[in-house]
DNA sequence: CGAATGTTTGATAGCACTCAAGAAGAGTGG
DNA sequence: CCACTCTTCTTGAGTGCTATCAAACATTCG
């Protein structure tokens, strides 16, 4: 228990109260009244901020394990919205009773730590690619990254990763336009750094993509 | 005690243990060897991050008050360089202390997870600059961006704000060129956005700045 | 005064955006 | 099974914002 290494788990939060609800393509993850906290079972969405005149950027992409609502309860802002892409499985958490163990202190607090930990490395790597990257690296990146989150939720089948992502979306995370981002793309899939088909991905060698991505 | 808003501090934290350091500017923030923390006391500092080509991504301005290191010390990664821009006056935390009070629980946890909660909040906004904004409107919400901070740091002096930042790191800041930078901001300088003269920024009306950068 | 750092300006090239429109799938209803 | 619609993907042409190169100028500092 006093293991800085100890791999992250949420079971202890959502194990009490295990409301499900289910998310069709497009919608929203969260629902509209108060805070809501909500953990990522089954599916793939998206977090996105949007500016004043409808310009989007995509600022995490939202894996099995991922918690939802986190930064929204904790600094009373509702500045991001969730969206899913595929359907998604999540499990509703009682805000009322993550401050309750939070207050209680022990492990659940270093936990929620870790994870905000994590996710201020996410957005910190993210940053990296939509400020310095071009599109070339950019686009790299994001298949990295798509593939990396894939691995670790377990999602790797046949040599593929999920890839459910319109091309507006990695526009959007990289603040790219739609035609430069489908362009660069069909150079980089005729270099042969990947092939999508299938809303799946297939990357030859992660060695190779990870360099055009200038990691 | 159990009420969301209230002010973040960290004086329980450091009053125990006020180890002083000074730091020059373009030091380094934080020492070599293993895991550190530190709060800003005085002056103003900046994290960013390094790609393999010598890129730079300048993600997060620190100003008094900002804690350092607790992503690092949280996810165990060293990713991120931190440097002073102006003389920093620093206290050290010896991550034990902090390690202990986050397990006994209570408010410091608490505390830490909404400090975390701003930084997650901030990187966000700082990434739909890079992403989505274009060099004027980059850079006039830089400037909004040190306006504010200061504000809240209480570092708003005869109408003006510090600006000890070179233009270079405005450029690693938002992705842009340095040239293309100094033009840009020359532009919005003729346009009465913003006068800088000797390290310190004067604004004439924050909210036709504001307008400027499409907050 | 040199040396170093930061700012400024001009010229040129190129990457990325916009506009426009056609092709390709996916889902719907007749 | 076939129109029909809608979304997504694709391609071409032309423009423009931004990067790069080069060099002068200003400031600070030892």
């Amino acid at each position: 228990m006093d293991d800085l290494t100890t791999p992250l788990t949420l079971d202890d939060l959502v194990g009490r109260s295990p409301t499900q609800r289910t998310v069709t393509p497009g919608r929203a993850m969260l629902p509209e009244g108060g805070p809501a906290l909500v953990r990522v079972e089954a599916g793939i969405g998206m977090r996105y901020l949007l500016l004043e005149d409808g310009r989007r950027q995509v600022e995490a992409l939202l894996y099995p394990g991922d918690l939802c609502g986190l930064t929204e309860l904790l600094a009373q802002s509702r500045s991001a919205c969730h969206e899913a892409i595929t359907p998604m499985v999540l499990s509703v958490i009682d805000p009322a009773d993550l401050r309750l163990q939070t207050l209680r202190g022990g492990a659940s607090a270093e936990m929620l730590l870790r994870l905000m930990a994590v996710e201020v490395l996410r957005l910190s790597h993210w940053l990296g690619s939509a400020g310095q990257r071009n599109a070339s690296e950019g686009i790299a990146w994001f298949v990295c990254q798509v593939w990396e989150r894939a691995e670790s939720s377990g999602l790797i089948e046949r040599d593929t990763a999920p890839f459910p992502f319109s091309q507006q979306v990695v526009a959007d995370a990289l603040g790219l336009s739609l035609v430069h981002t489908n362009k660069t793309m069909r150079r980089l899939r005729e270099q042969g750094l990947f092939r999508i088909a299938g809303a799946r991905v297939h990357v030859p060698s992660i060695t190779r993509l990870r360099r055009a991505a200038v990691l």
